[in-house]
DNA sequence: CGTGGCCTTGAATGTATTCAACGGGGGTGG
DNA sequence: CCACCCCCGTTGAATACATTCAAGGCCACG
């Protein structure tokens, strides 16, 4: 691993209290990888032998289950997963795929335990991103389980929204396939979606969301903290 | 708080590695309480000020949104609640309520933050609850989004089956209210697949499940350790 | 003996999936 | 350069699945 790598990664909330020595051991048996985009990077069911840092790129998390298969998660730099398999030492919930050309860390499953266990100041920051990634899934879960197909989509575009340069018009992140998967219905599905939206402010062409009236689309959507802000 | 019980608590795999000087302090500010059916311990958006272990009883967790309601979690003893609002310090994701007197420790949440920082033993145990609930979740998530409702039903019968003394006899834990909204339906609906399991090996009167033939439910449930097995 | 909550059932409605068909864009190979 | 094909996205129609609404039975409780 080249220095300016191992300057950048020390600077990470994950890895910036802990003890010098032990980030040095801990990187001693690290990888930095770049992996094109489609590679499988964990399967469901097998034991977590790396824990993920993704740096660059974009990578999914989904299940499959008698056939059926359904994304569960998309995770950007910098954020790690399948962080409670590797504490666990259990076995994968997720597959995990690149979606695009990434980068990231591999940690061998050992020895971030074997670290987590002997240096407090990781374990407090592996305890802080393990909080977070819980109630990223409890998020996911009220989303699912409270609201319908296109109320899903309306507020997953404010959170779009939110993020994006311009507010008011901005590309969808991901293939509609994957997109339709993520929210909980299929393709088609998210097509009439789409278009329902059209009586709520909102209109979208090929990949391209245009706002038109956040009050309408707000006033649709009912956007909640508790839900939808990514922050808390 | 009476010397029997803290000397139970003190063998709770959460506190069992604490430092004994750490343990005293934590629960200087402790109580265990014991409350009725139906308290609220827990409203969603209110800071969380507490982290709770249930001892005895059970509490439910559930949401609101837009005038609908979802049942999230049951939770048993001995298991804790709200444990990632309590380390982010942010706010509850999920209101809690009792299901029956109940028996309970509260600590203060700074309480735990702080012991949390201080003490490794501590804070190893927490990370193991932290991703023991975030793999519950991400289970929960994987049955919902994956599976129908009469799916979801057969594989929490083999589940319960699984922990009863008798697994082809045993009854059903909840009120069938609550049951359908844990498992993501209305109650006409749980009653319409409780009849549709009746081809599929399972007769359900009032609240005796009697399961007739298990190779055939689980032909029909196919139930997989990454979703149903809680022990992984 | 009424009353209210829970559960069940039926019917109507609403929502989502499946199946089939079609058009467009990107890539491949002729 | 063009023809072809495949995959993605869209649309319509049929079907399946789920919710809502209404009604009635049962039990627990006052």
């Amino acid at each position: 691993m080249r220095q300016d790598e191992l300057t950048e990664i020390r600077a990470l909330p994950l890895f910036r209290n802990m003890e010098a020595e032990n980030f040095d051991r801990l990187f001693r048996g690290a990888y930095v990888q770049t992996f094109p985009q489609g590679v499988e990077l964990a399967r469901e069911g097998e034991m977590a032998d790396f824990f993920h840092v993704v740096l660059d790129g974009s990578v999914e998390l989904f299940a499959n289950w008698n056939g059926r298969k359904s994304t569960l998660a998309t995770i950007h730099p910098l954020s790690t997963f399948i962080l409670a398999a590797t504490i666990k030492n259990g076995p994968y919930l997720m597959s995990a795929q690149t979606l695009e050309k990434s980068r990231m860390i591999l940690l061998p499953s050992t020895d971030v335990r074997a670290h987590f266990a002997a240096d407090s100041g990781f374990a407090r920051a592996i305890v802080l991103e393990l909080a977070q990634c819980y109630r990223v899934v409890v998020k996911s879960h009220k989303d699912i389980k409270l609201r319908t197909s296109p109320e899903r989509l309306a507020n997953y575009l404010l959170r779009q929204s939110a993020t994006a340069a311009d507010p008011s018009s901005f590309d969808l992140k991901m293939e509609k396939k994957r997109l339709a998967s993520f929210l909980g219905m299929t393709p088609e599905n998210l097509s009439r979606s789409i278009k329902a939206l059209n009586t709520h402010g909102v209109e979208i062409a090929l990949n391209n969301v245009r706002i038109v009236d956040f009050n309408l689309l707000r006033d649709y959507a009912k956007p909640d903290d508790l839900i939808d802000n990514p922050t808390i």
